[in-house]
DNA sequence: TGAAATTTTGCAATGACTCCAAAGTTTCAG
DNA sequence: CTGAAACTTTGGAGTCATTGCAAAATTTCA
């Protein structure tokens, strides 16, 4: 079954009311659009959004699937010799140095971060997310490291890898917010990741290292 | 001037109001309870309550005040020769040290847990207190080591100390929601408490010590 | 004791979110 | 091609948190 016409359209039902929303709250704020309004500008009902989307926040946030298991792919994915913290430090290097060819992707990227910014219940999603991205860490290195059932060891360990993972994007967005430009960030940024690898203890940079086959 | 009468039953209709709302959210959970049950329970409009309290969280959280600079007057509050990041770890410890004797501090501390434990908009603003508590930490350390403006050192270290106090009391919390016993969990996490400072590195575990005079 | 300051309250309104049953669509077997 | 089954959209009514406003009650103090 390559794909009914039913699904296909809601997919892009789907996809237009959060493109929509996400335009308007950038132009007027979270508060300022109402859930009628969007609903109208997307020519649905407003039953026909909560039907896709359980809360408003989530309208803004419908474009970050795929975030909460990010540092738990990139631990699963690491190479033979290579730590949990020091994939996630590799792979988030890579990330911030893939930003300075293409820097599109960073366009609006502050318009964005004003949006949660000034509003709480953003800004409470995207803790929850940070929670998601902590769980599911503590998962896959209980899984890689064979850990006990009561060892708090895996949960520690995440709360430091998450940590890291946490400091880059809170780095990013605040200097975003200032209107600093994305190259300009993106090499600071490569510097900072090198001050927090050196905050990190042995103890941390060494645990879940994967074995040379 | 000692204090009107004004001022005091201010006071006490504060407290009573938050009183009566933390028992109905124990009894029957934080969404089962409308703030015009509170009000009328309270003797009092819905109105007045909200002259009170800004939101319905806030009912819950009310004596929660003076949290949110703990570990930055711990810090301030180091002795000579002390780094800030043991300070936390001393002043914790003697925390969890001061339960076993006097356990009926932790009393129903369960019931409470299970509250926030289903009510997303609680543990919303539990994570808005962290950050708070962050804030001040961060404020702190710029005061205590005269960091430059740029510098994002100050920031790192108030996240991995933060982190600290975050592991212990997510630790008891979810101890406490299985049914642990007080004295057991207190027991326990001096024990974690040990594990997670063997987790710091030294450049953590020596940033901002006091001189000695 | 009475006017001023402050708090409490009632009322009305907005907006998020839920429930339900009545359309409207899409799918698919016959 | 056709009609019933499955699914989606919609309208409407209702609950609840939260806000704004002006009247009423209370407290303060000269």
């Amino acid at each position: 079954m390559a794909e009914g016409l039913r699904e296909r359209k809601k997919r892009q039902t789907r996809q237009y009311i959060s493109d929509v929303a996400t335009h308007l709250f950038i132009e007027r704020g979270f508060d300022a659009v109402t859930v009628a309004e969007i609903a109208e500008a997307a020519n649905v009902s407003v039953n026909t959004v909560y039907n896709y989307f359980p809360a408003k926040e989530d309208l803004f946030f419908d474009r970050s699937a795929g975030v909460a298991d990010r540092l738990a792919r990139w631990i699963r994915a690491r190479g033979a010799g290579e730590s949990a913290a020091r994939a996630v430090l590799r792979e988030l290097r890579g990330e911030v140095e893939a930003v300075s060819p293409r820097i599109g992707l960073m366009a609006g990227y502050d318009r964005f971060m004003r949006v949660i910014q000034d509003a709480p219940p953003l800004r409470s999603r995207l803790w929850s997310l940070q929670q998601e991205i902590h769980d599911n860490v503590v998962v896959a290195l209980r899984e890689e490291t064979g850990a006990e059932e009561g060892d708090p060891l895996p949960d520690l360990m995440a709360g430091q890898i998450c940590w890291v993972h946490q400091a880059v994007f809170v780095h990013i967005g605040r200097e975003m917010l200032v209107g600093r430009e994305p190259a300009e960030v993106s090499r600071e940024v490569l510097v900072l990741l090198d001050d927090i690898e050196e905050l990190l203890s042995e103890k941390v940079l060494d645990y879940a290292v994967r074995a040379v086959s």
